[in-house]
RNA sequence: GGAGACGUGCCCGAGUGGUCCAAGGGAACGGUUUGCAAAACCGUAAAGCCUCCGGUUCAAAUCCGGACGUCUCCU
């Protein structure tokens, strides 16, 4: 059984096209896109429908609240197993996604690093606090000076995450990054768990994704945004939380609290971010070079075809 | 009809006589990314004869007059 990657930019056909081929071909939809993770959001993140999920089980949605997030390395360990159980079922499966360190961390694993334990967090927000972040960056100077070349001085959040790292494990960081990158590299294919993987990247031209997200945003926009995070509010979230902070999301949030005037500035500034999210999304994935390019809505027979013959063939040992 | 305020790059906006070939944001473009990733961070270029006309001054985006435009208030 195979694994198929159904990456691309938010807004390229991604939740169609996994449908459509489980339906040819059989098999399981495990997401990875981080905000789909979150049961109490869901125009705004364009979640598959109730119908769409009835149609193709689809894994890896709604399994957490806005109230507990879950990070790249949570995903990965809820995912992992939810991956393998399908494959043992004989199950293809369709990662489809477009949270690029979420799939990264899902194929090669994360660092060998234990979560922060509270007290090195406590530890860590005091000296932030009382001195910012120069201390910081003397501690990985003098410590993991690998850490203190990569990290730009503006770079708070990364810089002091190595230093967490170095005072929970007394171990470089920037060792373990290059130790990864080690063992990634003699892999046979693009995954550290002996998947076999075809990785199919879905791009739309940009001036033609422009309109796309600008139909999408208004879609969602008369589908209720607005009232879904009134009705968030009135449950007593706040607004705070971080899942709420994201596309979509918090420009409502600015519109309900005066911050935009009007519901059109609002609509403007979330296709704003929206096209800024594609761009570091293509970014991202132009990286992988084993990827498959596809244009989501002139390929479409072309990506049957080449998936069908991908699992179709015999898997190389 | 009357009174006042304003008019700076694609947008917002600081500047109120020399230190302004005009701050800072936003947008755009490119990139980084290992437990916040729809986050966080970095880099780049381009763009203004400071609405127009005239004046004062050694010197004006900044002062004065007029034109046009926008907004607010009054009758």
């Amino acid at each position: 059984m195979k694994v198929v990657i159904i990456s691309g930019p938010t807004a390229s056909g991604k939740t169609n096209t996994a449908i459509e081929l489980a339906k040819n071909f059989g098999g399981e939809v495990v997401n990875f896109d981080s905000l789909l993770l979150y049961k109490e959001i869901t125009i705004g993140t364009a979640k598959p429908t109730a119908f769409e999920r009835k149609q193709i089980p689809h894994h890896m949605i709604d399994v957490t609240s806005i109230n507990q997030p879950m990070n790249a390395s949570d995903y990965e360990k809820a995912a992992f197993p939810v991956v393998e159980k399908l494959l043992k079922e004989k199950k293809n499966v369709y990662l489809t996604g477009g949270s690029g360190f979420y799939l990264q961390a899902l194929l090669k694993g994360m660092y060998d690093s234990p979560t922060t334990s509270p007290e090195v967090i406590k530890r860590s927000e005091a000296l932030y606090r009382a001195e910012g972040i120069k201390p910081f960056r003397e501690i990985l100077r003098a410590h993991d000076p690998g850490s203190f070349e990569r990290y730009h001085e503006n770079d708070h959040y990364r810089t002091r995450r190595a230093v967490e790292h170095w005072w929970a494990n007394g171990s470089r960081f920037s060792e373990q990054r290059s130790q990864k990158e080690e063992s990634n590299l003699s892999l046979p294919s693009h995954s550290v768990h002996g998947w076999d993987v075809f990785h199919a990247y879905l791009n739309v031209p940009k001036e033609e994704h422009i309109r796309i997200i600008e139909k999408r945003t208004d879609h969602m926009l008369a589908s209720g945004l607005i009232e879904e995070v009134r009705a968030l509010l009135d449950q007593g979230f706040t607004g705070l939380e971080k899942p709420l902070q994201s596309i979509g999301y918090k420009e409502a949030l600015d519109y309900i609290f005066g911050v935009h005037k009007t519901q059109a500035e609002c609509r403007d500034r979330i296709v704003i971010s929206t096209r800024q999210l594609a761009k570091s999304q293509r970014t991202w994935f132009n990286r992988d070079h084993t990827k498959k390019i596809f244009h989501p809505i002139q390929d479409e027979k072309k990506i049957i075809e080449s998936i069908g013959y991908f699992l179709n063939s015999t898997q190389p040992e």
